[in-house]
Formats: structure tokens, C-alpha cells, sequence
DNA sequence: CGGTTCCTTGAGGATGATCAACGAGGGTGG
DNA sequence: CCACCCTCGTTGATCATCCTCAAGGAACCG
């Protein structure tokens, strides 16, 4: 979803750069802003005691992020921070409310968003609880990937890692399961790099 | 979230009696209408091929349920059925969505609907992937309890089995982790009842 | 009192996490 | 061009934990 920038400009909004891994807001911090990225993207996350992080989801170029608290006068489920340098566009929750009430499209195009992100929601949950490293990871892949042949393999930009932190498991078993998916040729790997 | 029953009857809904068991939808299937529980509770839950359940939600007296996927003309991403005998109303997508626009204050219960969701299910990632099985049956104890006094327990009003299918466990963990919080004194359980 | 659903317990096994160590690649500055 | 560093990838061994399977007990309801 994202707001015109003239109307986000006209009512008040600032630019900010965000330098790399910078953080944005924290989990359990009050919601006060909107923020939509005019450039870079942001992570979304939380991670427990003993430091093992989960992802809630990537935003970029265009989007906004971290608005359902603000709907609800609620704090932020998770923390968020910027991947690489990101200008970031930023209004106080009032006024965003108030656009919400003055734009009824606006106020539409909200509702599929979060529409979407439920489903989305749901469907990790439901893949997660799947058990089956395999199968979170291709389901991962699934929602990662732009076309849905095959046949067409393409890069995955994400390190095992960062796979790891998505679907909830530990690197090591992010990297034997693709050298597994590699022998069955569910996945091409070539120079470390993984195609999907 | 709940729309005015005179609304729904005035643009055509209608009400129907499930009985116990019935199901509603099923996942993979295209939404079509916008369902209301006058009386009764529904449960949506995702199986896998080995007959494992997730549940991803219940809902009950009042509510609406499987309304995303209307919005963004989708298909449901869990199957629903009734848990008792229940009495609730539909509508079909267009009149639901005419609804939607003519209403301003209606789309906007919806939106603080859908990020209360949101919400929720974040929360809910969060703490599966945080393993610890104490760990998740706590977090589900405590989005069910009605008052958050720690001194002042109530009855959980779910079996073990149920709590499994929450918390993506095996009844088998589910009932050892109990027992383990009895000795502890996290929660009480008289006469097989849980008390927390 | 018979049937159903739910709860309980134990033994055994599979699997992902953990720990530790090393290899590979890419970028930077001398 | 080489040396260094830093991040990312890889591998093996060991361990803890939850799942599985099987069997039986308790509560509840008509």
C-alpha cells in the first residue's frame, strides 16, 4: 500500500534517511507514525532470549509498513529496521487517521492491504506449524519467487541465513536441506548460489 | 466485527441453521459470501496429509469470520466449521461490498478488525517459532484468559487435544507440559480440569 | 451400564538444535 | 597484486527434545 506523496507532503509528512541497520521502532513501542519507503527496504522482526530471530516480513521501494497498531492505539508487535541506507517517508499517526477519514480509496486500498497480509499471515502459520524443514522452505521459496514455472529457475536474493530467520529454523539446517534439494533437483545450486 | 442485523436483512441476507460438525467452506475455495454468527462458534483450521490440525482461529457469538479473502478476491486460506449447532448469517460478496462503501463507519470497524488480526497472528508466529512447547501453550493461556490477574485462575475451556491443534503440538506434550506446570503451580488442575 | 470421548503413561526413535571448526568469496587498503 | 578481514557457507559429532506408537484409565452421557 502506499499513499500519494504529494497528499503525505500537503499534510505534514518528513523524508528521512535511515542509515544501514538502523532501527526504526522497536517491539512494544507505542505506534505514533506511519512510515512508507520512497527508497531501501526494512525488516521486520523479533527475536527471543537467547538472541534467534524470526522475520515477519520485508518492505520495500513503495510500501509502508507498521500501520495496524496505529489503527487500533496498539504497540508494535515487532521491531523494524532498515537493511541498507532508506529514505523513509513519516506522519504523525493523526494526521494519517485523518487521511484515512478525508480518502475513501484510500481508506479501501488499506483494507486490501491488510487483507492480503492476513492471508499471507495464515499461510506461513499454517506451513510453520507443518513441521517439515523442507517443506517450510519451499513454501518460502514459493512466496518469494516471482514467476510460477518450474521450469524457470531463478536466483533467490537471501542468504541462508536470512532464510533461516524466515522459516524459523537454524542455518545449519537451512544449508542441509538445499544440499538435499540440490541432489533431487528441486533446487539448482551453483557457486553457493541458490536457484529456485 | 459485527454489521447490523437490520443492514444485513435489508440487502438480502439470510440466516441458516449449521449443524454441529457441518463445515462452512473449505480451504482452496473461492469466497463467495460474507458469513455472521448470530449464535454459535466456528473454528477455522488448516489439515496436512497426515491429518494434523492447525487451528487458526475461533469465533463466535456476534462475530464475522473469513472476511479477508472478499476483499481481495481470493480463496480461503482455512477450511471453517462449526463447533455446535449454529445459527449464522450470509450475504453474498457483492451486496456485502456495496455495504462496505456505503458505510464509511462500517469499512472503518473493518479496518481496526483486521489489524486487531493482524496483530494476533504476529503475536502467534512469534511464539511458535520461539519453540519451547511451556512456551506456546503459555502464550495461548494467556490470549484466552479473560482477566490477567495471575492470582485469580480460571477455567480453561479447551481440551488438550484442542490445545494441541493451537499450539501445533502433540496432545502427548500438551498433556506432559501440563503436568509439569501443576507441579510447578502455573496452573491448577482439578479433576483433569485446568485451571490457569 | 455400555459407549464415546478425553486423558495418561511409558518406551523408543527420529530429527533438528547445538557446538566447534574450517572453507570460500568478495572487498579494501597497502 | 597480495594480504587481510569479514561475512557467508559447510561439515561432522553429539545431544535434547518432541513425536510416535501402544495400551490402558477416567469421566461423562444417554
Amino acid at each position: 500500500m502506499q499513499i500519494d506523496l504529494d497528499i503525505l507532503f500537503t499534510w505534514g509528512a518528513i523524508a528521512k534517511v535511515y542509515k544501514k541497520n538502523e532501527t526504526i521502532f522497536f517491539e512494544e513501542e507505542m505506534a505514533n507514525f506511519y512510515y512508507q519507503i520512497i527508497e531501501g527496504s526494512v525488516r521486520m522482526f523479533n527475536s527471543n532470549d537467547e538472541g534467534k530471530e524470526f522475520t515477519q516480513g520485508y518492505f520495500s521501494n513503495g510500501q509502508s509498513f507498521g500501520e495496524p497498531p496505529l489503527f487500533i492505539d496498539e504497540v508494535y508487535p515487532s521491531t523494524a529496521i532498515v537493511c541498507q541506507e532508506s529514505k523513509i517517508i513519516k506522519l504523525s499517526k493523526d494526521k494519517f487517521l485523518k487521511i484515512i477519514d478525508e480518502y475513501p480509496q484510500i481508506q479501501r486500498k488499506f483494507l486490501k492491504t491488510l487483507a492480503i497480509r492476513i492471508n499471507s499471515k495464515a499461510k506461513t502459520a499454517k506451513d510453520i506449524i507443518n513441521q517439515k524443514p523442507e517443506f517450510r522452505i519451499i513454501s518460502f521459496l514459493n512466496s518469494i519467487k516471482k514467476n510460477s514455472d518450474p521450469l524457470q529457475k531463478e536466483l533467490v536474493p537471501f542468504t541462508r541465513q536470512e532464510i533461516a530467520n524466515f522459516t524459523g529454523l537454524r542455518v545449519e539446517t537451512v544449508i542441509r536441506v538445499f544440499s538435499k534439494m540440490n541432489e533431487c533437483k528441486k533446487v539448482d545450486i551453483i557457486k553457493h548460489k541458490i536457484y529456485y
